[in-house]
DNA sequence: ATTATCTATAGATCTATAGATAATGC
DNA sequence: ATTATCTATAGATCTATAGATAATGC
């Protein structure tokens, strides 16, 4: 009944739900370059050229629009890391292609490295996201793996995976300082064949 | 010349030292929970129970406190990687005793991890820094694994070195954000060793 | 009728400067 | 005399709420 009661509005009007995704892409910019403390709702709000208090309407408070940007730009990394790999090449080839991904919009990594950092402060409004984001992709690294895995899977396969996306994420912050000192598509590759027994 | 004449105070009065060194250890903790934007001077002050005003009297502005910070937070680990290792079991033992030192001091691994993703961004004030530090520690360990290693040098040590480091700060950061998961000194050791060809 | 947006406001906080007062160390 | 510290202030900005007005979609 409650389901079948708040049918009618998928979303509120169409302007509303466009606003609110503008506003999201102009919020992940923001955490990322200012981090989640230092960006302001107001100069998020001015960027996506409304009032703050409209950006307050939809978003409730601060807290919410961060937690709804990570949602948000987790969805669509969830493409590329969906699970229904079919082989060891299809794998290699979406992370490969998630790589480029995430290095062509500006923003992007910084966006996750500045508020996973800041994450591991108790008490941080985004640090049950990032551990059970940890764990969500190490769990579905590890049944890639042992579907397509050649060779013997090794005893500590579970530390070899969270190593590998500690890896990930250390490079992609490096190439974001340090741009084109390294090719980091190449790196994690190789890091992956390794961890296939390839 | 002015080198003498400006002998006489090595830094102010005792009183004022003290000051400063207890505001670069708040203002450390500060910038790694809050990131540098969301710090506040007057909450750094507060903390070090000096007006706001004090602390700007003594490092000018907010600039140049976080550069202090970095320097302040550089030169303590600089014991650990001084580049005179006499040994590949003597640099190996000495990155074990900087692990565990990072891990120790709260805040510590923080600090660097959201001020580097921060420094992203173009025309962070802390960018060069972290690019000027990142070749100059993969100019130490490259100089180590040539004069320790067995085993022929592999073309790419460089590439190698950088992610190593890498590797580093992304274990650093997950072992922040999910305490106790991993056990990076062990990872970190064995990545090492493979770069040493043992 | 519901949703979206704005104006107006509260109350707190921010970085930085000017200038007065107190402590330090020769 | 120099250094350290505080009070006072400027001018900007912050998150959040209340309430009025306009647009949307049935």
């Amino acid at each position: 009944m409650p389901n079948e009661a708040r049918r009618k509005s998928p979303g509120g009007y169409a302007n509303g739900r466009a606003t609110r995704e503008d506003v999201l892409h102009r919020a992940a910019s923001a955490f990322a370059e200012q981090g989640y403390h230092g960006a302001s709702l107001r100069a998020i709000a001015r960027s996506a050229g409304i009032d703050h208090s409209t950006l307050l309407h939809h978003f409730g408070d601060k807290t919410s629009l961060l937690l709804a940007v990570l949602a948000w730009r987790d969805e669509e990394a969830m493409r590329f890391v969906s699970a229904d790999w079919v082989s060891a090449e299809d794998l290699r080839a979406q992370m490969a292609a998630l790589v480029e991904h995430n290095r062509s919009i500006p923003g992007l990594v910084q966006l996750y490295a500045v508020l996973s950092a800041e994450a591991a402060t108790e008490g941080h409004p985004a640090r049950a996201f990032f551990q059970e984001r940890a764990e969500r992709l190490a769990t579905q690294f590890e049944d890639a793996i042992r579907r397509f895995g050649t060779g013997p899977i090794p005893a500590d396969l579970h530390a070899r995976v969270l190593t590998y996306l500690a890896l990930w994420e250390g490079l992609q912050v490096f190439d974001a300082v340090n741009p084109g000192r390294l090719d980091i598509g190449v790196v994690l590759d190789g890091e992956l064949g390794r961890l296939l027994g390839t």
